[in-house]
DNA sequence: TACACTATATCGTCAGAGGATATAGTGGGG
DNA sequence: CCCCACTATATCCTCTGACGATATAGTGTA
């Protein structure tokens, strides 16, 4: 077995697609958007970052292209991806790791933040 | 005046560096030691990147050296480092942002962990 | 039929992450 | 007292991967 602890850390790309495709089956151009509207316009993701980590993130194991889409009658373009089990895994380990900075960071400073 | 946000987000390196340096004043060397401690050794920094990120956040006046040593007495080629107020700002904003992809992730993968 | 939007894909560039290495001062054990 | 591991900073070099730009084409609606 594949242990999720050695994919750690995460590129911040790599993260954002993998917590996108937490929310359910997306297509790519989809994946775009949630990242963009979730990050309130902080994080954006262009065509050629979004495309190259999911090319990575299938060959990783950690995401995999639907063989079928979901509404068979909608646009015939789209290629929708989901989280493998792995990827949930590791999604919710990276998480923990940076729950972890978070709550470091905030004990830290929270005393005097002048 | 700077806003936080025009730095978000940061990279993992930078943001690593800074969560070190809200614990107070420290050299560079102590830096690598906490980032790889405090992450259980799963994130390592090696001499390259601290140093190359420690310039480049200086540079970004997210930290500053201190123009005396702390402790007079202690080992001459140590150069201490601290947080400017912009960086403690930008640190807590990074770890804001973070929190959010925390929650959301958590909030998605908790039902069915599978 | 035209225009904006949706959707995927790739090229080329370039910043920066990180391994390896250099240099030198420090300090404890044998 | 000398040696070696550790401390500490610094830079070289490589190479991955992020990202802007661009291409191509299908969709949908006014």
């Amino acid at each position: 077995m594949v242990q999720p602890g050695s994919f750690l850390p995460l590129s911040p790309a790599q993260f954002h697609v993998l917590v996108a495709l937490t929310a359910g089956e997306l297509h790519g151009y989809a994946i775009m958007q949630a990242v963009e509207e979730s990050s309130g316009g902080v994080v954006r993701m262009g065509p050629a970052t979004l495309y190259g980590t999911l090319k990575r993130l299938v060959e990783a194991r950690l995401a995999e292209e639907l063989a079928h889409r979901p509404a068979p009658e909608d646009d015939q373009r789209r290629r929708y991806y989901r989280l493998t089990g792995l990827g949930r895994q590791v999604c919710l380990a990276e998480a923990n790791r940076l729950a972890e900075l978070v709550r470091l960071t905030r004990s830290n400073l929270r005393p005097g933040l002048a």
